[in-house]
DNA sequence: ATGGTCGTGTGACGA
C-alpha cells in the first residue's frame, strides 16, 4: 500500500499537479497539506476514484486526505488548546490504518510569537501521539513538520541556524517523537545527506539542490515494521509552476506479520 | 549583489 504526503502550496494553484500526480503515480493515499482554501475540490478528486476528507480555512493551512477506500475522520483539530482554530491536523482511519497528516507551524520569525505557537503545537501532538503509543494504536503520522532533524537534512546548516525550522528547540520536538519510540520512515532506508523535500522558489534553489529536509513520515514501532519503502519523488517540484516542496512516498505491507 | 519568488486576494503578509 502506497501513502504519498505533499505540501502543494495552494490546492487551487496546483489542482491539475494533483491530478497528474494520481493518474501517473496512483497511490492508495495522498496527504496533501497546505491548501490554502476553506473550499477543497473534493468532486475533482472524486472523479478520479478518491475519497477525501478534508480540515480547511481561507487562505491558509488546511490539510487533505484521499483515498481509494472510505476515510473516516476521528479528528479534525489537534486536542490542548480549544481557542486554536488553525486547520493543521487531520486524523483518520483509512482501510484499517490510523493516519494522522499535519501541517505543523513554521514558526519565523524566531523568537517571538510565532516560534512559542510552533513549541506549543509540538508539546500538544506529542501528548496526542503518546496517548495512541499508551493505548496501543498503531499509527502512521505524515506532512510537512517544518523541522530539519540534522544538519546533513540541510544544505546550508550555517544559514538555517537561527531559522525557527532548524533551532534547537524546534530539533528537540523531533526528536522527542523520536525517543518515544517513532521512526523516521525515510530514515530506515536512506542514510544518505542532502535528500531533500523543498527548495524556496528564489535565487535557483531548487536547480542548485539548495534544499531542506522538512516533510516527515514517523511510525508507531509495528507499522515501523510493516515498512517496505520510503522515498522522496523529485518529480512534481519540476514541473511548470511547481509547489516548493515534493512528495514522499511511503509502502507498507498489508500482512500484518511483516 | 544586503534582493531575489510565490499564493492569497487586492493589503501586506506568510512562507
Amino acid at each position: 500500500m502506497k501513502i504519498t504526503i505533499w505540501n502543494v502550496n495552494s490546492i487551487n494553484a496546483r489542482l491539475e499537479h494533483a491530478k497528474r500526480y494520481l493518474r501517473e503515480s496512483a497511490p492508495d493515499v495522498l496527504m496533501i497539506q497546505e491548501l490554502k482554501t476553506e473550499n477543497f475540490p473534493a468532486q475533482d478528486f472524486e472523479n478520479l476514484g478518491y475519497a477525501s476528507q478534508s480540515v480547511g480555512q481561507k487562505a491558509y493551512n488546511g490539510v487533505a486526505i484521499l483515498a481509494k477506500t472510505p476515510v473516516e475522520t476521528v479528528l479534525d483539530r489537534l486536542p490542548g488548546e480549544p481557542e486554536d482554530t488553525q486547520a493543521r491536523y487531520l486524523e483518520a482511519n483509512v482501510n484499517g490504518l490510523r493516519l494522522i497528516n499535519i501541517y505543523a507551524p513554521n514558526g519565523n520569525p524566531a523568537p517571538g510569537d510565532k516560534y512559542d505557537y510552533k513549541l506549543r503545537w509540538m508539546k500538544r501532538l506529542t501528548l496526542r501521539l503518546r496517548e495512541l503509543l499508551a493505548a496501543d494504536q498503531a499509527f502512521i503520522i505524515g506532512g510537512d513538520f517544518n523541522i530539519i532533524p540534522e544538519e546533513k537534512d540541510c544544505h546550508d546548516p550555517a544559514a538555517w541556524k537561527e531559522d525557527a525550522l532548524f533551532r534547537i528547540e524546534s530539533r528537540h520536538a523531533l526528536r522527542t517523537l523520536e525517543n518515544m519510540g517513532l521512526y523516521d520512515a525515510f530514515r530506515i532506508f536512506d542514510t544518505r545527506a542532502a535528500q531533500y523535500t523543498f527548495w524556496d522558489y528564489q535565487a535557483g534553489a531548487w536547480q542548485r539542490n539548495n534544499g531542506i529536509r522538512i516533510d516527515h513520515f514517523l511510525l508507531s514501532p509495528c507499522m515501523a515494521d510493516r515498512a517496505l519503502g520510503c522515498a522522496i519523488n523529485r518529480t512534481p517540484r519540476d514541473w511548470d509552476k511547481p509547489s516548493d516542496h515534493t512528495c514522499v512516498e511511503l509502502t507498507i505491507s498489508m500482512n500484518n506479520s511483516g
